[in-house]
DNA sequence: CTAGGTGCAAACTGTTTGCACAGGC
DNA sequence: GCCTGTGCAAACAGTTTGCACCTAG
């Protein structure tokens, strides 16, 4: 566990579903930053994908966009706003069923789903008024 | 609707929700294509585009990877083979219950929601034996 | 000392766009 | 003849990777 690796992973903790950049952005932007404290977009990307690995955070694809990060690491379902932009939780249980009724189906092997919901989110909607 | 406008259309129809990439793939090596049968692959992304707004076609966001298009028209749910990487219809209906319940959990305006399943397909389901 | 992690820049993939030209109405 | 669509190539965003250096164990 690094210095780069150990500040990758508190800033996916510390914001709401950031992408790499956004991740890159918190790090080098939020903290006065030394010498010793430089890192490298590059390595954002791969620190990422170790954690992912190692299960301490989550990949959330949302859409065709870039993908998103996680750090709460039970199962769970999305939404993007549509305004924003933005990717939140929907605190709404896994539910397996669903996975079995796919299965029945489609003649696939189901291993998992994700839901993306779309729509505007609880600060956009409030905007709007 | 030009020439290649129905070619794209086409494609799509002919194809198991392939990429822009793929659609461009079919279109230019399966006909015998004559000079006047020229087309880019600017025109393909174009053109899904316009069909996409004119509701002719649906894009089918799958994980992070190439957006997919799909010539079928009713709302339907997704699983994206882990093995071959293709993307296949689940003939599940659209389940309207998944916004309300979501709407209440998460106080955002739900519009709608995609699920994409994640497992291995028939095809290579039955190639593993 | 050694294996793995890092910064940097270049490469790569999927997609969009500016421009001049061609073709349908 | 006008307006939209087209081919082409360049630009762009997100991501990966090759390489030499650095650093934690």
């Amino acid at each position: 566990m690094t210095r780069q690796r150990e500040k990758v992973l508190k800033a996916v903790c510390s914001l709401e579903h950031p992408t790499a950049q956004e991740t890159y952005a918190y790090i080098t932007s939020n903290t006065g930053l030394q010498a010793e404290d430089r890192i490298s977009l590059g390595t954002i990307y791969r620190n990422l994908q170790v954690l992912e690995e190692e299960g301490r955070i989550a990949a959330v694809p949302a859409g065709q966009d870039a993908m998103h990060y996680d750090a709460r690491l039970d199962v769970h379902y999305h939404i993007l706003c549509g305004k924003c932009g933005k990717v939140f939780d929907v605190p709404m249980q896994y539910n397996k069923d669903i996975d079995l009724e796919a299965e029945k189906h489609s003649g696939c092997r189901i291993e998992s789903h994700d839901i993306l919901f779309r729509g505007i989110c609880k600060n956009c909607c409030s905007e709007e008024n």
